[in-house]
DNA sequence: TGCGATTATCATAGCGCTACGATTTTCAGC
DNA sequence: GCTGAAAATCGTAGCGCTATGATAATCGCA
């Protein structure tokens, strides 16, 4: 009761909200030593005596204490916390990534903060903006492409980031990945190799997925260069899916009277691709080769099982939590170690 | 100045990093306010007078200030972050749901920490007790089964929970989802209204995915019901994959003689005994009825198309972050609207 | 036993922000 | 012009933890 009786008034000390129950300030009562210690036991355990250590260790079991983060990561200026944006966690590659690399970082005692791009510059700005907030010890992105407000932030933070499944532009911080490209290229001189000429490459949105368009002019550059007699790169404005692969294979069958070799962007509409030639007749190989991009789950059983392009998306991860890890806990990594080229694959099956 | 001429020890203060270069209180005196006032107008705008806010907002488009969500979780006592726990983000039904509740959980401000468990409780437990650490404003969890320990954490701290893809036990608090041997008593009744009387179930790591096994269960019951001749369940101790069903196929074969319908505890496997079924030149529906589980990607547009059971993952996803808003933003939900029942879809295709 | 060098522990000042209560300003209504 | 209520603004005490530098305890060796 706060009656203040008189005309003293005394001012009750504020009462705030409290958040946690059981602090580390009661561990160390318990355990009989200073905050200090049980900070320090948290942290580095061997730079306690085994005596306090194990007091401390019982004081945390018998209150069941579960430290603060927020108020250590405000008290060290850094957050456990790894913020990652990809466009799509809808989509198997980025899937793929973002497991193995949730999984390495959990290892070490890391967070990850998750946030989708949908393909769009503007959605990226506003998650690196939150993500920033956070103050985290490292930011992945998807990509090189980013908006100058995008890389301002990044710069200004002086967060470490690094920027996975495209290479060949400069990085911001760290790369990791591959050259799209080049992975359009081989695809090219695959079904080149194998004798095909009227050729035609099948992405689905294109006009947002930077790298997918870079596949395609790899892939019409290795044509033009190789010989061809016909190269055509027919877009889907929708995701890409295996409903897309169909609309896909007929559009390049009008376009292209003696098409005999197909390269998608994506295994999905590879095996659309595959659905519709088997419907309408066509033979894989015999009349057409397909080749895909992405390894999926299917590409192997398939029928015929697909020739594709593994990207290697657990590598990208495992490659991109080591950069991460390093910088954190060591020094900047710099020069030649800070861009890692995962390569991509080419792994021949039934289907050329 | 503080120069101490003399004997007497004038202590400097102690120099601690910064970690923020612009803080709330440098936008305050460039905008000629208090600090409280930047942070009121931060939290709610219309509670500032126009022309300070205008003020303000300059400032802060001057310095470039981010606000510190750190520093900010802990005054508040509570940080704009959700925790979801998914045994995978690599399986298509979570990353759907996944995907759509950042998506939602985005456009209110909060932030997504992610973790996967690997249908671990020991490992569900530990990414709790980390999740916890970051007083999160709500905790996601997959599923209704937890370690003692998790539930101990959990109910002591607090934090609303949401349980998601099942339902059919008690929750710890909400729970978003559907009843998982109703399905699988849906694919069995499916499959006997169309005089299918030899009946296998396949399913993957069914050892450790609690929810398979129980779609498995409620097909065995309602095949029992329902008057089945044969009708087993087959459990490949790997992932749920196309591969998965090719094998599964095959044991189905040799441990069912008339084997004429198959239900998938996934889509993946579903598609594994189409192409198996193709290979051997099984006819489906003709010899074999094939019903699956997810309406994945291809499901409709194999070959023939799969019927399937569709769980409606996005809409779980919505749901979830309903109930998540409703329970930060306003008073505790209480009874029947802790628990929302999205159902399940029976999708009739060419499979069976 | 004494003395410098380790090793273990401690006390305390913030980290940047928000909640709270208090204070100031504004503005009807008379 | 005055008054009381409402609106706008402010000052400041923490939130729980870690970094820092200092102090206390322990050890090795002459």
């Amino acid at each position: 009761m706060d009656t203040g009786s008189g005309t003293a008034q005394i001012r009750e000390p504020r009462r705030r909200r409290k958040m946690q129950r059981v602090t580390m300030m009661d561990v160390a009562k318990l355990a009989q030593v200073s905050p200090s210690t049980v900070s320090l036991y948290l942290r580095k355990p061997e730079a306690v005596s085994p005596a306090a250590g194990q007091e401390i260790a019982r004081a945390i079991g018998a209150l069941g204490y579960v430290p603060n983060l927020v108020a250590g990561g405000l008290a060290a200026a850094s957050s456990r916390v790894v913020s990652i944006i990809v466009p799509s966690i809808r989509n198997a590659f980025f899937a793929e990534t973002v497991s193995t690399l949730q999984s390495e970082l959990a290892a070490e005692g890391l967070q990850v903060l998750l946030g989708h791009s949908e393909y769009g510059e503007a959605q990226e700005e506003a998650l690196v903006r939150t993500a920033l907030s956070w103050a985290p010890a490292a930011i992945v992105l998807t990509g090189l492409s980013h908006s100058p407000g995008t890389r301002k932030l990044l710069e200004a933070s002086g967060v470490p980031v690094v920027e996975m499944w495209e290479l060949g532009g400069e990085p911001l911080d760290m790369a990791v990945g591959f050259n799209h490209p080049q992975v359009g290229a081989s695809a090219a001189r695959h079904l080149l190799s194998k004798g095909r000429r009227n050729l035609a490459f099948l992405g689905a949105r294109m006009q947002e997925d930077h790298r997918a368009a870079q596949r395609a002019s790899g892939f019409e550059e290795a044509c033009g260069a190789g010989g061809a007699t016909a190269c055509e790169v027919i877009n889907h404005l929708g995701a890409a899916t295996v409903e897309a692969g169909t609309l896909l294979l007929n559009r390049a069958l009008q376009q292209i009277p003696d098409l005999d070799g197909i390269a998608c962007s994506n295994d999905l509409i590879a095996l659309g691709v595959l659905f519709e030639c088997q419907r309408q007749g066509i033979a894989i190989p015999g009349q057409v080769a397909v080749i895909g991009f992405g390894d999926l789950d299917f590409s192997a059983s398939c029928i015929p099982s697909l020739t594709t392009i593994r990207p290697s998306g657990d590598l990208i991860g495992k490659e991109v939590a080591r950069l991460i890890l390093s910088s954190i806990q060591g020094a900047r990594v710099e020069g030649a170690q800070r861009i890692i080229d995962t390569h991509h694959v080419l792994i021949e099956r039934r289907s050329t």
